[in-house]
DNA sequence: CATGAATGAGGCTTCATTCAT
DNA sequence: GATGAATGAAGCCTCATTCAT
């Protein structure tokens, strides 16, 4: 619980940061437009030189802040764990039934993000957004290793460990519980992605609110014993 | 059956190019090198201008053939697509019962590529890492829909349907099948790449043999009715 | 007149082309689709690879025909000035008052060119937006020293000659008749250019019919003796 | 007097540039070698990979002032108009006679630029060259409205326009004063060139004094009431 | 600390042209 | 004679980054 609460400010590995942008307003400024850039362009677009217009600033003062555009795609999206992780923690808190805590966390990893709500300058549905479709492309990369080794996926590992424990909570045997967890989680970008989009890999025409309930299902289905 | 013959020679939608690259020793080469450098150095890295010079021939050559470096990348993902429907048509053949049926073609969704067998000109192993690193990014990307209507995806979403139709033989009520197809492709490829690059995300240490054992039991779990 | 009635079928110059494009079928589609192209797109953006498309050639079949897109121009410029010389031969022919014959040359260098008729495979509404607007580039550029002792501005210099020999039988002691003839020819293009673009440049806001009579008076007045 | 005597700096219009050249030694020095460059080989052969050699610079520096080398033509040029109506403004004040005023006028529009003398880092008589072989190519172009309505012609028409009231002055019932004062400028260009260049399209053999003559006195005869 | 200026490197693309068939 | 293929060279432009203020 200690790591959870020193969490509550959304607070994000340092090395994704050469000057903590949550520490001034033009940093901040940064933080808000990049989401709005980002879901806007697509990150491939995305360049501090348009950022830097966008905010009224220079890229060399981007350039105090972060080292390059994939740092500011990693802040973003640490950003998003750390506060997922929040809500987990919270929404499970208190919850004796482990099968019931299992089930608010599976709909948690996979729900829809629909408000923008806490975090003033940060815009929670647009940062969902580039989760889905930006995040995958921050560990395809050459070079993970690199990062990996930085901790800059530990608050992702963290969630994984996290909601894989309560799944051995209800099946101590279960072989594969963070593959499972693992596989939620993405699957769930990769189901939202696709019914916006190229609608005919999913089973969802209608809303997106069935998506949280095939991975509910598969979860508890796969994990219970026979 | 009719479809899936004119398959065999492995073609690829003819959007994808300006001129086939399978009609010209150049062409073939540009492909077999495309594989190896994208392998070697990734896909964001990846530029003409290196190829030409690993070809030895020059930029305004491959722009003959491709539009840009997407198309490459449609080109052979589309290839791949391919290759595994003939794998999985021909693995599935004359196999009369549903489950061993879907049992073969979850495998092959799942199973890693061994073997650099048939094609002459195309590296199967690395094209499949190539598939596994890079392939979500052609469709993580602004402009999908019109990639999507040209029907550079078509014969991927016919690869779901068709598994997606083996599991509506042995449970038609399941709600979901494409959904599941699709989180078995892509979480497979996700699961190998931790386990190679972010091995705590995954509960596979020692080989990737568990990956198929996973999703094979993860389908069987989630299709039978209780 | 020995000279004009051999350009009746309106010959140009052997040198700007490399074979006669009035010689093969093909040679007649690149002259046609040149003035449609030239006239949609512009001189500059114009290109043998978009002109060998829109024909459904090759670009190397037009290079057998012209050397480059300059000489393209001046074949279409230089077959302008013949089939103005052409046009006024007749226009002037049988005319015994030189004050009427000159005016009638002026109106002619002037006029605006609204019928396309005579011949087949060219369109001279559209050949004379390109003469106004693209021609005075043949002769602004580094090398036209060159193309002139090939003779190349012959026709044009032929037609000068001409009016400015009417000019002379007008008033024998004017000094400046060719200097007149070009600054009528040029000044019409030039008006007429900003007419339709930069219309504060001109006095000609409804209908272009002013700008002959423009020119017309002020030849007139210039040349008369006081 | 009062748009006049902003312009003594010769300033430019803004929309020419992304960054004022004449605000850096770096900008003067583009300037001063765009000049020289444009004079020397041509507009079509200049490019700002060459000007960059010259000065010993970088092509993304000159990209910091100018979107493109069409921007810089228009920026010479709108620095002559400028310049031009300067010197007019001056040569034609406290004169009291119209038809000296006219006279002084239309010699300045017509006359040779000979010396270089009053801006440092400007060449004037090569820029006058590039104005004679260049200028008309910045209107004969695609596009030309969407430069007018940013005002980038909005110098040359207001000197258009002060020539053509001085002829007003004279005679009030003339119809064409701004296509005779536009006849003089473009004509008055062309005849230079043809003298350097196509000799027999003009009277000028033996320099060109004469052809500030010719316009001079077809000004005259064409305003004059019978 | 924030910024404006400058730049090297390289990406993407088209052109004009030659060669072989 | 017409064409398809290939290519070197260069154009245009943007990026990421450093430096000086």
């Amino acid at each position: 619980m200690k790591e959870f609460l020193s969490q509550i400010k959304i607070q994000v590995n340092e090395k994704t940061y050469l000057k903590d942008p949550d520490s001034s307003d033009i940093g901040r400024k940064i933080l808000s437009n990049s989401i709005l850039l980002i879901d806007e362009i697509g990150f491939e677009e995305f360049t501090f030189k348009k950022l830097a217009k966008k905010i009224g600033s220079s890229e060399s003062t981007i350039y105090r802040y972060f080292e390059s555009k994939h740092f500011v795609l990693l802040y973003l999206t640490s950003w998003y764990w750390s506060w997922l992780e929040y809500r987990l923690v919270f929404g499970t808190a208190n919850i004796a039934s482990p099968t019931e805590r299992l089930k608010i966390a599976v709909k948690l990893l996979s729900a829809h993000v629909y408000e923008d709500s806490e975090f003033s300058y940060i815009n929670e549905v647009a940062l969902y957004r580039i989760v889905i479709t930006e995040s995958s492309k921050s560990y395809f990369k050459k070079g993970v290793e690199v990062e990996n080794k930085k901790g800059l996926f530990s608050v992702y590992k963290r969630l994984v460990q996290r909601v894989g424990d309560m799944i051995l909570v209800i099946n101590s045997n279960y072989a594969y519980p963070r593959m499972l967890v693992s596989t939620v989680i993405e699957g769930s970008h990769q189901q939202k992605h696709f019914a916006r989009h190229l609608s005919s890999l999913t089973d969802v025409k209608n809303g997106e609110e069935y998506i949280s309930d095939f991975f509910v299902q598969m979860v508890f289905s796969t994990i219970n014993k026979k």
